[in-house]
DNA sequence: GTCTATATCGCGATAGAC
DNA sequence: GTCTATCGCGATATAGAC
């Protein structure tokens, strides 16, 4: 009965939040999801590689987003801020569903099957931003860094966005780097390298 | 053929990591495993929980390790210092196994799934780290986001160290450590907070 | 130690969409 | 008609239960 595969996956997809949501996700089969669906089984691993992917497609469209963003980002203002900038023009269409990504995160966070698929997803957005540094002009260590403590920074924002219902993104991403500025002065830029 | 527990997981963790570098990950089963080091596969699971766990053993103890040495660095040296200490005194450990550590690393570097465990342990040692901090008097942000920093730059070291065969460790251990400050003082600190 | 659930994937056939 | 998604069936291996 269905047709276009992207329906399929979408539905795939909220089968699969509900589920993990109800009963958790080691007490939910991938033949319940596919049921739920409407699909058989085996359709259900044509559109997702196991049974994690289906909770991360949301992110991998992000990431797509974002390396245009980054694309996008005027030239001439600085590394950082063209990050910063990149990452604050994503934070509209998280705010769009909310409900969604808290549900996600709920039950991310309490399975660490999920947590190793997550953790997975944000070295790759990392990579995506250390790729933009480097067209940008930074060297290779440095790109990895910086896009490291980035993505690091926005990890936090996002963390503590879906904690607090009352909250807002983006004021949180630019606060999260104003952090970042911060700790760089007060604990690592000042000092001189030590010797034991 | 009864052994000490002990030893069986030492064959098993070798004839895995001999395996996986001989077949790759994904065409070695658990009973192959099992079967080399002498055991069965039901042996096997009594050890590890899962098919990826077998090749990180070795950072769980260098987690046990790690957290001790930043317990007994002196209270009196910044915390960033005291993480460099810490992480130096893990070095010659490591310089004591490097062809093991180079074989792990291919491993690992070509598959998919242990890249994502990789990552988990990585965040656990960044959690180890953070709990020091905050120990040491950092509110919770810092002491988060400054332990993903370092433990970055520590994996970035060893990275760079198990890729080239004629570095040393600590060396690029320090090296990490000033690269971070530099980075800081050049792409983070010295700018303001910027507008959109 | 044994038994079993179920995640994962290969293959050939079918049925809508264009 | 050609694609491509789906189905139905079967095989293997991981992981956990008894």
């Amino acid at each position: 009965m269905p047709r276009s595969g992207a329906e399929a996956r979408n539905r795939l997809e909220e089968a699969a939040l509900e589920l993990y949501g109800e009963r958790g996700y080691d007490q939910t089969t991938t033949a319940e999801i596919a049921a739920r669906a409407g699909v058989t089984e085996r359709t259900y691993f044509r559109h997702f590689a196991d049974k994690r992917e289906v909770l991360f497609n949301v992110e991998v469209r992000q990431q797509d987003a974002l390396a245009r963003a980054l694309a996008d980002v005027s030239g001439t203002v600085s590394p950082v801020t063209a990050v910063l900038q990149a990452f604050r023009s994503m934070a509209p269409t998280l705010e769009g569903n909310r409900p969604l990504a808290e549900a996600r995160h709920r039950v991310i966070a309490t399975t660490p099957a999920l947590r190793e698929r997550e953790l997975m997803k944000a070295s790759a957005l990392s990579v995506v931003v250390a790729d933009a540094l480097r067209v940008r002009g930074l060297p290779d260590w440095r790109a990895t860094l910086l896009a490291q403590v980035t993505t690091a920074a926005l990890g936090h924002a996002i963390h503590t966005w879906v904690a607090d219902p009352a909250s807002d993104l983006d004021a949180l991403i630019v606060q999260a780097f104003a952090d970042l500025r911060a700790l760089s002065e007060v604990h690592i830029a000042p000092e001189p390298v030590t010797r034991p």
